[in-house]
DNA sequence: CTGTTAGCGCGTTCAA
DNA sequence: TTGAACGCGCTAACAG
């Protein structure tokens, strides 16, 4: 591996003269910085990470701890966080936390210990108060789409129950009464946002749902309670809080031999690629997990960045009727 | 942060010794083994990274370069060889080539920079000759699912033809002549060893395919070519060449009031776990990713490690049906 | 079994 | 605008 004393060498200067070349300092005559460049490109010169490490004491890592490395979502998420941290110049590092309070809290510390500069965390099963004494702790980390009582200025959040009962009213407005909801577990948070941002978007409109089934975020959880739902009665709209579930629906409704939309009417969460691209594209809330990555990463790095609010939009494709 | 000095003066030893322990050697009398562990702990000691890698010269960092972050397949990918690294006491990091061959080529050399200590490739655009370059240039790496021609000691290889002629089999021991195959892109060399495998199957059972139509690899790219082919003809049994594939033909078939597998029999390529999860459950060609990676793991990591072979299996689930 | 001593490659004063 | 010199925290001989 060739070093800085080796371009310093070749170049006929100091190490520090190198230095500053590289680190883009001012002061450094064009003639000389020229001079150094050619011989930083002639012996193929890469600094050694680890002696930069060292040397300022700070890693250039950013850490990225999620839930679990399956799914759609998870994809967006760290593309979007990976190419933020690169324009930064940063290597990100990722471990997953697999839902469990204690693998989210030891991957947390690993990469602490990994002098990364930063985390983004995208965990639930780790408790308020962990993060908080976390923080307290001096640990820096950002939290994405979860709020933290008194860790507000570090999470960055997106109204779940708002887009659940836009969504809602895309079915109201176009006339549906028969309107049931198929959403996930119960054991996250923003599951229950979902239930009840549809739950009162019906209230508001005087409807009684035709029926609320909670199952798990896959394609097999959407299928069986589709399947479950037809079986007892025959909404004319369903409102899904997840794009797997959304395909189950739709392999459970078709199989039945009705048709999205012209018997159905389908709406979906949609967090990653995959509503646009079914047959028949699926209108769906648009979860910005991307754009709020994005600005998280950005929030994490950046001293200051301008503050963004994600608010739910609707992106209007196929799958919805009006029965006026 | 507190460093080896520090508990060093806290456990009363020479900084050598603590390096001693934390790092397992055998010549540490137990009795001042523990007086370093209780300062280590009482300290919270945790060994600072870069200083390690500077002084060892071994960055401890294993890198993994892969096409892309979405899909079902990248996150088995991903786990597993993290899991594996983790076992070796490694830390991963991730790059995406995104199929072009500029950018595998970049990430890797991104990756090499960062001083890894090995490389798992799971490329497809990088021509055989760079690869067989770099590999000359001293690069450690290990190609998964790819056979580089000079470079086969350094591939984890899987039978795509033979998985394929061992899922086409199964139809036509089934009983099942008119076979339609839905294969993904021709500019994938395994796309065109499923294709020909599948070929070569009926070939041999004297059948001439009622179809092969190539489409993308993935839902709508099976959906669109399913749908193409029931408009024409109606085959008893259609093999897909990826799961993705086969989830959009099983929506284009229950579309058209048809049903898996009393009308259509339906086998998948399975490199993921979606296939068991959706409903019929789908009878697949199980495509070990794991396994592979596990193995390509240890290959990179471990001087020697017993080879494996990876022979292609059927897994028997719930669509496909005789028609004897 | 334990301590001493050199670096590892680089950033960063401080002078010049 | 440039160079000399120190130290980041740790590993790895080498002595003892």
């Amino acid at each position: 591996m060739v070093t800085l004393e080796d371009v310093a060498a070749s170049a006929g200067v100091s190490r520090a003269t190198v230095s500053r070349v590289v680190n883009g300092d001012i002061n450094v005559k064009a003639q000389t910085r020229s001079k150094v460049e050619a011989a930083i490109i002639e012996l193929g010169y890469s600094p050694n990470p680890a002696a930069r490490a060292l040397a300022s004491s700070q890693s250039n890592t950013v850490g990225l701890v999620t839930t679990s490395y399956r799914g759609g979502f998870f994809g967006a998420l760290m593309d979007t966080v990976q190419s933020e941290t690169e324009r930064h110049g940063k290597q990100l590092l990722v471990t997953q936390g697999r839902s469990f309070a204690e693998k989210e809290l030891s991957a947390i510390k690993q990469l602490y210990n990994l002098r990364c500069d930063g985390l983004v965390l995208h965990i639930r099963a780790l408790p308020d108060e962990t993060l908080r004494h976390l923080a307290g702790q001096g640990y820096k980390f950002i939290v994405l789409d979860r709020d933290v009582p008194g860790l507000e200025e570090r999470c960055v959040v997106f109204d779940h129950r708002a887009a659940s009962q836009l969504a809602t009213r895309v079915f109201i407005d176009g006339g549906h009464t028969a309107i049931a909801c198929l959403h996930g577990p119960g054991s996250r948070a923003s599951s229950l946002l979902r239930r009840q941002g549809f739950l009162e978007a019906m209230a508001q409109a005087g409807l009684r749902p035709a029926a609320v089934l909670e199952g798990e975020y896959d394609i097999p959880g959407g299928y069986q309670q589709a399947s479950a739902l037809l079986k007892e009665t025959q909404p004319t709209a369903i409102y899904c809080c997840n794009e797997e579930m959304a395909i189950g629906a739709m392999l459970a409704i078709t199989e039945r031999g009705l048709r999205i939309p012209q018997d159905i009417s389908l709406i979906c969460y949609d967090s990653g690629e995959r509503a646009a691209f079914v047959r028949p594209a699926l209108t769906s809330v648009h979860f910005p997990i991307s754009e709020m990555a994005r600005f998280a990463t950005r929030k994490l790095l950046d001293e200051h960045c301008v503050a963004e609010s994600f608010a739910p939009v609707i992106i209007h494709r196929a799958s919805v009727r009006s029965v006026h």
